[in-house]
DNA sequence: CCATATAGACAACCTGGTTGTCTATATGGT
DNA sequence: ACCATATAGACAACCAGGTTGTCTATATGG
């Protein structure tokens, strides 16, 4: 398809199949331990990518909310979400109270604290998004993002991909 | 969904850095659930993505592998590396032989099952390469592969994934 | 020939999932 | 109003795949 000449990396070139994954998972993973070390230098030692993931979910819902919504955005069970919603309290991240209308529910809202590592998050993603741009060019980290969007479909906070990746 | 009709559509924005990691994991994660879809469907439903990892690793050397250089491949502890080589002999994808030039190493080579996996896997990724430049032009997926090579540096086969993205 | 290094087994532990079971609370049909 | 059923979430047992620490056996080099 491609008439370009032979600089072209061909990616379909049989047996190069395994470079893709590996280096989407480089790429996530520079970016995540990037963001952990710097959350770790501003005062968040103790937050895990997990967390970081649970917190954007509880951000990101307008009120609150409850382990069994999270458990459905996470895709983990509502026990795994739990035990999350149960850390990140005893972290100082987000509060637990119990949902006037319904008194099985304890809906988690964030804290000061959960929304200053939020924002910090947002800050120093964005940083490093710059950054990456600076390297290679903003066209090519702008494509780079606007073709796994296509190939991928809409943002997901899955986040059982731990388990996925190991066990089960 | 361009909210401005620049032609150059802005990574820094500020607020978006965050999709940028979630995009890489879930390519990653889409590559590699469909690997193990098919691999599954195709004799191999006990193999799992770390194990993948450590069989690449094992049929990449040349001769065969020890627990310690494998620990060093994948960026775990030895004992780590011990217990996927004993896994992975257990159901058939590797033997592990004495080294006889030195009684205390164990040597992991591929078996024919183990030989087989490997190159139906590559035979997969290349298959989903392909399937990724049906969809948005192999140009794309050449440019995505590209970017991310300069972007991350030679691609690695660490595995502590799983550790990182939870505990620790 | 001994001092030191290395391979890897074993055990205890941690994290973050899982399933299964249980209680408390809501909710809707009769 | 009442009961049947569904749902929220706690609790416990378990599992996988890492970790550290300790131990033995084997190599290796001064």
């Amino acid at each position: 398809m491609t008439t370009e000449p032979e600089t072209e990396p061909k990616t379909t070139e049989p047996g190069t199949g395994y470079r893709l994954p590996l280096l989407l998972l480089a790429g996530f993973r520079e970016l995540i331990e990037a963001l952990h070390l710097e959350l770790g230098a501003r005062g968040h030692p103790d937050l895990r990518p997990a967390h970081g993931f649970a917190l954007q979910a509880i951000g990101g819902a307008g009120g609150g909310l409850a382990a069994a919504d999270l458990a459905t955005r996470l895709g983990v069970t509502k026990q795994a979400a739990g035990k999350t919603l149960e850390t990140l309290a005893g972290l100082g991240y987000i509060s637990l109270t119990v949902d006037p209308s319904d008194a099985r529910r304890r809906t988690a809202t964030l804290t000061a604290r959960g929304r200053a590592a939020l924002s910090h998050s947002a800050a120093i993603f964005d940083r490093l998004g710059a950054q990456w741009a600076d390297r290679v060019g903003e066209q090519a980290v702008a494509a780079l993002e606007r073709t796994l969007a296509e190939l991928t479909g809409p943002v997901t906070l899955r986040t059982d991909s731990a388990s996925w990746l190991g066990g089960q």
